[in-house]
DNA sequence: CGAATCGTTGAGGTCGCTCAATCATAGTGG
DNA sequence: CCACTATGATTGAGCGACCTCAACGATTCG
């Protein structure tokens, strides 16, 4: 068996505040991986969090159902995604998780967490930043559902999910694997699947991005950047050197 | 000169996190008050985020300019808020805070921030609690914009502030002084300031909430609350006991 | 082959926006 | 004390972006 890449170690080695006791912890926390089924739900809304997990590999997707069926989707969370770090700290979780496709993670529990933390003041800040960086994420979301047109804001979805798994090492300069459907998308930046269609043929009939099969393809990616307005930097902020 | 008694410090007593050490670096850190007028721009976004602030008295607002002028407002922090965490951890902030009404905040360097964080394990995690809870409401708040109809949307966000000031003993069960004005209120639910007036009339008429003269007054707070179909309990949840 | 899921397209409706006034209040300088 | 200005609240009329409802086609899977 090849021994797993840590993506989450990827991902907080950006900068170098882990030393070999960090990582070593890091280490026990991920050695034991689960495998999950698509579909499956992880933690439900209002449920004790006792539980975190980490994403080795796959999609999930991080969710809020409406009373009346709607649905909000909060983030498609990734390789060295931490899901369920705030279900943890706060006592219940606010929101879902499901996978969206197969998935393995490694499942942790809060005390667990908690104590690893209490233990190395430095992951403790590296977890800070990853969950800074997170809720940068959510923050232009909300920005884009808040006040950008509907073009613009599938535009601005589009090359935030390309950045981010790029980053990752997921996808390449001008095309990744993207398992959504066109509903996820839209319940993502508060649409409907039928405009979100409307949407992305529009952006094909510019000659700026296709996404057919499962795969999202940038045929004009600065111009899909100058559409979107696209201010990036928030997915690779460094820390603050200390 | 009357002590300040540190509306953060009681914020975070909510769990016995705190001990003498960490009571005393955070008495530190605010030691030195700085007077703030009303409209002045502390962080502009993009700006290099080398210090932190301690909100002590007064409101804030963290809000994303667009380029086409249209604004998103993404918090309006009160006394016991910390403006520009994020902006400190990531290198530069993503977004700007102005003070909306005069202001008494605690100037905090970057690196005193995150020195201190380094040594006292504990106050890390209460920060990282309180952030969570921070990233819980701006999860809400996505919720409302993507998916909350607009009458369903504001009485959200006025029952959230509310609750918000009481549990920062700013408010009453049945009102509070808010010096938002009708543009504020439209740029942090993604509306127009006009739309905002006609939703306000509508509250007024259905009896359930008035805003006159800088004042939110609670007529039917049940009632407000089957409306927006309110689930608290996101804003005063308890850390994980460890 | 039937069932389920997802994508695609059309027609019509509506919620919230835009544009354009008017009014109230407070502050400012002459 | 009175223009004069600036900010905020309020109301009306018309419009358009996005939704709803209703099909139908394509693909996958048991």
């Amino acid at each position: 068996m090849i021994p797993y890449e840590s993506a989450l170690v990827r991902k907080l080695s950006t900068f170098n505040l882990l030393g070999p006791g960090e990582l070593a912890i890091l280490a026990k926390l991920e050695s034991r991986p689960h495998r999950v089924a698509a579909g499956t739900e992880l933690v439900q809304e209002h449920q004790a969090g006792h539980h975190a997990y980490i994403v080795q590999q796959g999609w999930a997707c991080a969710y809020k159902l409406l009373e009346d069926g709607k649905r909000q989707v909060v983030d498609f969370p990734i390789a060295g995604d931490i899901l369920g770090l705030r279900s943890v700290l706060l006592r219940t979780s606010d929101h879902s998780f499901a996978a969206l496709t197969n998935l393995v993670v490694a499942k942790v529990s809060g005390h667990q967490l908690i104590d690893s933390l209490m233990r190395l003041p430095k992951l403790s800040a590296a977890i800070l930043w990853a969950a800074s960086r997170d809720e940068a994420m959510v923050v232009e979301h909300l920005v884009s559902v808040g006040r950008r047109g509907a073009l613009q804001r599938l535009a601005h979805f589009l090359l935030e999910l390309g950045e981010r798994l790029q980053l990752a090492g997921l996808g390449s300069e001008d095309s990744f694997a993207c398992p959504l459907s066109q509903y996820h998308l839209a319940d993502a930046i508060g649409l409907t699947a039928i405009h979100v269609n409307r949407l992305l043929r529009e952006l094909r009939d510019q000659k700026l991005v296709t996404f057919r099969a499962g795969v999202v393809r940038f045929h004009d990616r600065e111009g899909l950047r100058r559409l979107a307005v696209w201010h990036g930097g928030y997915l690779d902020a460094k820390l603050l050197p200390c």
